[in-house]
DNA sequence: ACCTGAACACCGTTCAAGT
DNA sequence: ACCTGAACACCGTTCAAGT
């Protein structure tokens, strides 16, 4: 027999989870409303408690806005080891280029969760440790794919964090600037992310023998 | 004899002009206090107007800092075109490499232009004619120093429309993660740039006889 | 034509008060 | 310890009314 769960009641957040019950709602008005309709009171309301319950769990709203970042940058994190692990890589080359589409996929899927983790959130004076734990982690991810790349001499010998600073803007550039209209994308996204990438790959230089 | 210019006393923006001091005022909002700062009523307030006066000028908050974001853009250009001339560019990657400094600098000099530019106004349905122009000309600079390098033989021969995705994208995304503090810089600005730039110019991969 | 003042529905944040 | 309700200072937006 399954144990019935209790939906939201008015009392079932008096065990000590509000503060989860609080994030669920602010990450459902992100995903669904976007990052303007994403309010403390909003959240509070869609949890069944009063609009000053939250203060007992968060400091203000970047608190919360910060927590809800973390959970965001570990789906992006997810979302890229998930693509590289669906396109089966055959080297590093591609193992790279997979995580920058799903990057960019999550990205183009979820504009809120990028607007919420590159907003402002990491300036404050004292970024929760969670939230640059996952930011780290992520980071981490690339990162990892560059060292295996230069140790197979697939790579450039050169630092890996120089290398994976380069792509992750080059990357992170295309996904703001597509999410953002700045630009009106002629191909498909996966071709938009393998087509800067492959030219990160080989350069935007002339010369050394092409074609 | 010089004229003496008025003060902004009640009267001063009577003539039609005070389109023109509600984006001043919204300037100089977004550049001492940020984007949090800018709002229509403290606008109004700068340009010593009731708060329902802009509405007789712009059809939204939105539509102000559309016209915001487009001297912004301009500014942006500015500052890309006037890096490229201090830098006395010897060829085409110099060149480049200039205007890539420029917006780099121009973006942690004023964070807040870049968040108001990037932040959503390109996304309505249906952004100002000023806003795209102001785009367009930020892009063809970029484009303009990409043809010629391509003319010059010293870029790849290629699209010159993929060759300044990857370029904007790169010098973008190094400026959104660094305005965020997504990373923390090791060296300059000036460095960080040229860096990532020229790694874009020579590629990631390796292979082609390099050192 | 252009601006004002009141009004409405939202915000974030604080604080005394309740259980 | 945890939550509520009232309060304050802000928002964006609308609308009748003034000149």
């Amino acid at each position: 027999m399954k144990i019935r769960v209790r939906r939201k009641s008015p009392q079932a957040y008096q065990h000590g989870d509000l503060r989860e019950a609080l994030i669920q709602a602010g990450l459902k008005l992100l995903t669904e409303g976007g990052v303007e309709t994403l309010s403390l009171r909003a959240a509070a309301q869609l949890a069944g408690v009063s609009h000053a319950a939250p203060y007992r769990h968060f400091r203000d709203k970047n608190a919360l806005v910060a927590a809800i970042a973390e959970r965001g940058f570990r789906l992006l994190t997810a979302a890229m080891q998930a693509e590289a692990a669906l396109a089966k890589p055959r080297d590093s080359r591609e193992r790279l280029t997979a995580l920058g589409i799903g990057y960019l996929h999550f990205a183009t899927q979820n504009p809120g969760y990028l607007r919420v983790i590159f907003g402002g959130v990491l300036c404050g004076d004292d970024p929760p440790a969670d939230l640059r734990a996952a930011g780290e982690a992520a980071y981490g991810t690339l990162r990892e794919a560059i060292v295996d790349g230069i140790a197979q001499g697939e790579l450039r010998t050169a630092d890996p964090d120089q290398l994976a600073l380069a792509s992750w803007s080059m990357v992170h550039g295309l996904s703001t600037l597509l999410i953002n209209r700045a630009f009106e994308p002629q191909v498909a996204e996966r071709e938009l992310a393998t087509g800067v990438l492959h030219l990160l790959g080989d350069g935007i230089y002339a010369e050394r023998g092409r074609p």
